[in-house]
DNA sequence: GTTTATTGATTACGCTTGTAATCGTTTTTG
DNA sequence: CAAAAACGATTACAAGCGTAATCAATAAAC
């Protein structure tokens, strides 16, 4: 999987939103958060085609855009290869620092103890 | 905090390790998984020390560097802001990935909680 | 039907990054 | 001391990135 820049992840994050999408759409739905040019979407959508990150087709002359790596395996590849570099593989020291800066909300907690219920019931 | 590339936090992450440190302590530190030309290493080191991230002494002709920026800031700071843009902010998606493929051993596991009962003896 | 607007493709351009090579100076070595 | 080696500083250079503008072809509007 070749490397996905920020800018290309926002229009990327965006179509795992809504898929099928024209250009325009994803030129309205971005610029919501994002001030860009009409252009510099297209240019993204490009360059995520040409990484084989996004896929279309063409519907008379306008293009309909899809994802072609799904979100769940981009961003596990991505959280993963964080925490390789940061705390060679393992997951506990990132959520440890996250805790001493009180950066878990309750749900975090709740949700933290079901994921590890779950490893339990599974992995005993 | 300027942005730290990956090369540059190669010789960062050398730096934390063991500092202060000359350029070629770092070399050959570095040298141990990168195969990197030293002149590309003093590169690096120059835009950290340009970044504000790395700093140094002069100690006769030799320069003597230290990081300027900590480990744990850092670690944090990176992870935070992957966290925020793939998981909205929440650890809990990411750890959840984890758990699906696998990549939680036993030892995460009790560290997770560990860290969630320290939680609750500081959050009730 | 000719002008205008739209749309994707191509080109632009300054900045960063990876990966060094060269320059100028000082220290070492023979 | 003269030549070579070692340092940091400066320069290099192609690829990637952010951010568009221009081009070419087609569709819409008058």
């Amino acid at each position: 999987m070749k490397e996905i820049s920020k800018a290309e992840f926002e229009v990327l994050s965006a179509l795992w939103e809504k898929y099928p999408a024209s250009a325009n759409d994803l030129i309205s739905t971005l610029n919501v958060v994002k001030p860009w040019h009409d252009k510099t979407v297209k240019t993204l959508l490009n360059r995520l085609v040409k990484k084989e990150a996004v896929g279309f087709q063409k519907e008379q002359r306008k293009y309909l855009y899809f994802p072609l790596i799904e979100k769940e395996a981009y961003t596990q590849y991505e959280s993963k290869s964080l925490i390789e570099r940061l705390f060679s593989g393992r997951v506990s020291p990132l959520i440890a620092g996250f805790a001493k800066n009180q950066e878990l909300k309750k749900e975090d907690i709740s949700q933290l103890k079901e994921i590890i219920s779950q490893w339990e019931k599974e992995n005993d």
